[in-house]
DNA sequence: TCACCACTTTACGTTAACGTAAACCTCCCC
DNA sequence: GGGGAGGTTTACGTTAACGTAAAGTGGTGA
């Protein structure tokens, strides 16, 4: 089970169901920076994961900014004490921001069940027109 | 402990931390419709529940469009069978997004807690030089 | 009366995250 | 050797969710 150890652009397009161009925009601003060979660009697999990171911080709502930054976290540099500081500032205020989202998410699941039993309780009256 | 009865879009936009612009845009987009007293808007409780909604959708990552929808749920008008079942669609799919929204947020915040352990050894490490 | 405040409408400006089109290589196959 | 199927750059277009500025209205305290 030998792993694929170059991706072409189109490749990772299809896989992760977004176009090439967003691939190169990302890669415009700084998100990924792929090797090339020629004129094209070949993606290893850490570039996989970084793209991977990348889609699932939109799915969280990060905008590529901020994405960036988490991306960042993972090659942690020669940094300096006071990055390392601001790193951790940003963390946790992610780690609030993230629990304020599973508070929301909650709350919104069990509106969601209440709706849905009065969707059900619909049908089932519009079914059962004599049962008043 | 009596309740206010109506209130203005400045102490709303106050309350929620957004901009009166917001709000009226809001209104704009068919997600409020409050009463006015000459040409002045004038807020009800409901209202206010309604801007919550919506700022909780927007936490949540919902477009305004989205969260039209969601408010509409709970104003269940005598609607026929095939919207109802369109609006359990809608719901399911939610559901299943804000599943993987959890996923995403468990693998962050397992991600986020390795990263502050590096940073703390870092941080410790620069406090014990001698310590190789 | 006047200044000030909170409110109003109208309308153009802005940012993020791409879409889309044009015009070009370059390898591969028949 | 011609024509796809992939890749490339350059650059203007688009949408959502407001920001921001201009210009006017209505009450109110000194």
């Amino acid at each position: 089970m030998l792993k694929k150890q170059i991706y072409s652009i189109g490749e990772l397009a299809r896989e992760f169901g977004v176009t090439t161009r967003t691939i190169r925009f990302y890669e415009d601003q700084g998100l990924l920076s792929p090797a090339r060979r020629g004129q094209t660009r070949v993606y290893s697999p850490a570039d996989r994961v970084t793209l991977k990171l990348i889609l699932r911080g939109k799915r969280l709502g990060f905008s590529l900014a901020e994405s960036r930054e988490l991306i960042k976290m993972y090659q942690p540099s020669g940094d300096n004490r006071n990055q390392l500081l601001a790193l951790q500032g940003k963390i946790q205020q992610r780690r609030d921001q993230l629990n304020q989202q599973l508070r929301d998410i909650q709350a919104l699941q069990q509106e969601l069940d209440d709706a849905n039993q009065r969707c059900e309780d619909a049908l089932t009256a519009l079914e059962n027109p004599d049962h008043v």
